[in-house]
Formats: C-alpha cells, sequence, structure tokens
DNA sequence: CCCTATACTAAGCATTTGCTTAGAATAACA
DNA sequence: TGTTATTCTAAGCAAATGCTTAGTATAGGG
C-alpha cells in the first residue's frame, strides 16, 4: 500500500536525547536535531509533530534510561547507604566521554526562563517529586527517625542532588566524591 | 558641541542584569533588552558593543551588588558559622517578589551548550574559585582542621551552594531552610 | 503493471535573531 | 545664528528560527 519508514522512532529519539542532554533545549535548533537524528525536518514532523513533542519524547526516553537506577533506589533495602548508592550512580549514568552532563531535566529546569513552556515545565516537576518520594521510602526504613526529620532530610538530599548534577558539569571527579561523602556524614 | 546622552549607563545597565537574571542570557533577545532598558538598539550598541558586552557589564554590575555579602563573608571571623550565614545572605539576595531567581553566575554556567561563549566561561570560572576561596578562609579559622579536610569540606560547600541556587527557583522557603540546616550538621 | 497511500527530498514560509545605517534631533561653541 | 559633533529614531540587513508544502520516490494490493 505504502511506503515504509526508513528510521525507527525510538533509535532516532535516542539520538535527540543525547543531543538535548548535551546542550539544552533552547539552544538545539530543528536543524541540529535533523544531523543528529538523521532524518529530514519532514520526517521529524511527521513523526513528532513540534520540536517540544521531540523533546516530550526525549524526556520518556530519559525516564526509561535512568529507570535502572531509580528503580535500583526503589528496591533498595538499606535506607540511607542505599541513597548514597544513588548519587554515586547518578555519576556514572551523566557520564559520557570523561563529561558530565548533568541531568536532563534538572538542566532544563534550569534553563526555562519567564516565558515558560508549562507542558514541559509539569513533566519536569512530575520528574522531581518523584525521585523525592523514593528518598522519603528509603529514609523510613531508618525506624528512629519521625517524620519532620525525615521531611527535612529529603528537602536537602533534593538540593544536595541538585547541587550534585550542576557541579558535575564543572568539578572533577575527586572533587565530587568530597561533595557525596561530606554530604553523607552526619545522615 | 553635541548632544547628550538621556540614559545613564550604569542605571540602564541594572535593568539590563535584572532581566538577564530572571531570564538567562540565551533566550533574552536584544528587543527584550530595549523595552527593559527602555532605549534603543542603537543606543545599546553604541554603548555596549555587543549583546555580550551588556551581558560582560551585567556580570560586573552583579558583582557589585552581591559584593555586599561576599564582602560579609570575607570580613566573618567565626568560621562555619559564617559560611552558613552566607547561604541565608544569600537567599535573601537572590530573591525577587517573593520569587527566587538563583545566582545570575551559576544560571549562565547551566545554561551553556556545546557552544560556550568563552570569555563569558572565563568571567564565570573566576567567580566560582572567588567563592571557594572565601569558604576555604572560613574554615581555617578552625584550627582543628587538616588541609585535606578542609579542601574536602570546601568542594563540599560549594555543591551545596550549587544546589540551593538551583533549588531556590523550585522550592519554598521552609524547604531551602530545611536543605541549609541539614547541610550544616556535616561540618 | 497500475493504482494509491504513505515517506522522502528540498525548497520555501513567516518570524525572530543580533546588528547596522540613513536621516532627523539636539546640544554647545563660533 | 550657523556649524559641528554627538545622540536618537526607525527602517532595514542577512542569517537563523520553527514549521509547511509541492513534488517525487516507493511500497504493496488489485
Amino acid at each position: 500500500m505504502a511506503r515504509k519508514k526508513q528510521y525507527i522512532e525510538q533509535e532516532v529519539i535516542e539520538k535527540a536525547m543525547a543531543l538535548f542532554w548535551r546542550n539544552g533545549y533552547e539552544t538545539t535548533s530543528v536543524r541540529m536535531l535533523e544531523k543528529e537524528m538523521g532524518i529530514n525536518q519532514f520526517s521529524i514532523y511527521a513523526s513528532f509533530g513540534s520540536k517540544q513533542g521531540v523533546f516530550l519524547e526525549s524526556i520518556n526516553t530519559y525516564k526509561k534510561k535512568i529507570h535502572c537506577i531509580t528503580d535500583k533506589l526503589e528496591k533498595s533495602q538499606n535506607g540511607v547507604p542505599g541513597i548514597k548508592q544513588y548519587f554515586y550512580d547518578f555519576l556514572e549514568f551523566s557520564e559520557e566521554n570523561d563529561v558530565c552532563k548533568g541531568c536532563l531535566i534538572t538542566n532544563t529546569v534550569n534553563e526555562l526562563g519567564q516565558n515558560v513552556d508549562l507542558k514541559i515545565k509539569e513533566e519536569l516537576t512530575k520528574f522531581a517529586s518523584n525521585i523525592k518520594q523514593l528518598f522519603i521510602k528509603n529514609l523510613k526504613q531508618d525506624s528512629k527517625k519521625d517524620m519532620e526529620t525525615i521531611e527535612r532530610e529529603a528537602n536537602y538530599l533534593m538540593t544536595s542532588i541538585l547541587g550534585i548534577s550542576v557541579a558535575s558539569k564543572i568539578f572533577n571527579k575527586k572533587q565530587l566524591e568530597d561533595a557525596i561523602e561530606t554530604a553523607f556524614k552526619n545522615l
């Protein structure tokens, strides 16, 4: 009946995600996406509707990709050390050719100006509160802690992982290890 | 001899800085700068040469503005509590209409894609290592700490303040206080 | 082998980007 | 008052942006 697609959508989205991750949302143009994804603009718009569509699909792929370490955190039974392991897992996860790219989600939150794309912002907030819940779950495994302490420490851990995500783009491995080790000294 | 300028450069740069701070470097266009600064594009280019020029001058103004709290940190004599005070001072400093804008410098570092503007990146790195030196100076005021510990804790503090800077744009005051209070239990 | 539905190529759309320039306005000296 | 140096207004520039579309290629059912 009709001609076949010459690309696999999941494959080209993976390449788009890598570019957004490296380069940010706004500063990545559709022309750059064309080159990176290896398909024509027509195909991009036919498959994903818009640049925003490509990005939203990239976030989905990112979530799938990061799932292996969030899942490990979810299944973790040993409280704080499990969270600490997540911090180290994240660093490894965000690394590519000895350069850390931070977290795609965090990077984008940081980039949002005053004309925020609401659909994108919603996706990002959802992801963040997800991580916080995982922290809380693990903190609860220490029965000595009351709810107030847990909430406080969860807020602390959220800003810590944000800090690590940003710092990973500039600092070296030793500096990041210093930060993680000190961050978990008293939890 | 000649016509007089109808604006004061320092005044319009202050407005430009506020816009960059709120909105980021890339996503702020010269047309937006025109409106915010209240002067024509011709005047912008006559006074500052380029968009990058406006930004570099904005960074200078930012440094002057933040100097009141970095200076307080520099003069501080009571070690870790002085640093903690800096964290709180920073939150107050970055607030405008109950919304935190983070740190202009950090925001921009985060925004830099693969086509980095080197002149800007240099300015940003200089600023960061400045802050780190201030942390080290204050940490040294506790004579019990050896150099290794001080270096480790300085790296920790750097990622912490980065985290606070990013988080301040999304989290509420209580959450940020939680983060700071917990962060300083480790020192 | 033809028909039709889908996919591809490449050119083109309006808008926005950073920046420039021609011409009018204005100040102070002669 | 006329001259001249500077500033302003507003129009315009090429290039880049996100997105569209006209025309061509290609698959598979009849």
